[in-house]
DNA sequence: CGTCCTATTGAAATTCTTCAACACTCGTGG
DNA sequence: CCACGAGTGTTGAAGAATTTCAATAGGACG
């Protein structure tokens, strides 16, 4: 799976918009040819939403797609009477928005403060027709994000409370420093959720997750400085607990 | 999103192998002209497998692809310790196989007996390469699969076993009968997984999906004439039961 | 007819949720 | 500077849902 862009850029002919994007490596824009990403940056609008925000509610037309500069986007189902699960977690460069499908199957919500960069969804739907590295990228990350959701389903199928919690917090240390597994030291990291949405993504209540939480820094295997900051002590342990008893 | 091939097909041209099968209309075969089929043609292999078959084993190299024919497809995963988690169901005329991914994720085996039309790897990524509908094609299919892991997900997440077991009986109603939803009439169709699979794919045990399913004909909401089939008295109550208490 | 496989049912045990009280932090305004 | 309130998180005790363990039943097949 190639991840260089089909033709050398000149940083020169790069959009100015673009310049020190993920996006433009790592993401969907990768695929374009300095051509087609000042095409692309003629009409891209970047925005920020404040924590909670909707980026788009569930049922609504997608007009744009988007992809994410910083922060945690969650996507979020509802059932009739009020219920929460949290679908997926998105996360820099990820790109937003559904090729083909007319409508938003979920409600998406900004988890922490988030910056996206957006553009119609037609300017990129002509881009892809000619283009098929840029098909190539969002079938890909499609797939990632159907092995992420099949991750959880055995988690919210088969695992327990405290396995979801231990699994969930070895997911987020994975995302934000990718290397950390190889270390033997202590990794740090900020949980990008409140409780209620770690919850609302692990299919438990709030209080069940704090009290995993209180029984994995009993067990030593993580330390919390503060709400929001998990320092884990031991990342083999970390990831036994994720996995449950060995068979 | 486009279901007619990009080119007239005369009968006469379409290879016999490929005629009357469901995937070259509703499947990624609908996207090759007469001449690509022809050249899949040559190297496909059809094959049946007993219930409970593997077809490819999780960690397995994906040498081949496949479409299924008939019968029904389930992809599991494992914990350590043997804990199982259906994380997919594929009905014909779906597709079979990762695209880019060089592995296999989870365990993929017969729940009913399975009929596929197989062929090599390298003959489809040779054909996806100049031929955009069939990778859109795929595209969607990936995108009908996290469609439905996430419409799991919520039911894993956040549903009672009573609501589980019905949506999984709204589920397979209306693979089995897309129409059935429509009709006021009963609707009768066999469950294709037995009750350990059916457990294995709600997140619950065999004797929970037992009581539940007998909750269910005690409400009056379906008939067992005996352990497969499931006549449906009123689908509306049975949706009901699926989705849970209205807000 | 006995055996294997599958499914159902009951009773006890466990896990998780619910309800309720309390603690901490942060910003605002007296 | 401190009091207040809102938002967030923790902890305990009681309750509910689901699992576990155990017994039983029915069908298919040799």
């Amino acid at each position: 799976m190639s991840t260089i862009s089909r033709q050398d850029i000149h940083n020169s002919d790069v959009p100015l918009v673009c310049r020190a994007c993920e996006a433009r490596h790592k993401g969907v824009c990768g695929a374009l040819s300095a051509v087609q990403l000042a095409e692309l940056a003629k009409h891209t609008v970047k925005h920020t939403y404040d924590v909670e925000a909707p980026l788009v509610a569930d049922g609504d037309k997608i007009e744009r797609y988007a992809n994410i500069l910083s922060g945690v986007v969650k996507l979020a189902k509802l059932t009739a009477d009020g219920r929460q699960q949290i679908v997926g977690l998105q996360f820099a460069p990820d790109f937003l928005g559904r090729p083909f499908g007319l409508q938003s199957e979920f409600d998406v919500q900004a988890a922490t403060e988030v910056r996206v960069c957006s553009f119609p969804r037609q300017t990129l739907d002509k881009l892809v027709q000619e283009n098929p590295e840029l098909q190539h990228r969002l079938h890909a990350q499609t797939l990632k994000e159907l092995d992420e959701a099949r991750d959880w389903m055995l988690a919210l199928g088969r695992k327990s409370a405290g396995e979801r919690v231990a699994n969930f917090l070895y997911f987020i240390a994975n995302h934000i420093d990718p290397e950390a597994r190889e270390r033997d030291g202590e990794v740090q990291f900020e949980i990008p959720l409140k409780r209620a949405d770690m919850a609302d993504f692990l299919g438990l209540t709030i209080e069940t997750v704090s009290r995993q939480l209180t029984k994995l820094r009993q067990a030593q295997v993580i330390d919390l400085p503060n709400n929001r900051t998990v320092v884990v002590r031991n990342f083999g342990r970390l990831r036994n607990a994720a996995e449950g008893p060995a068979g």
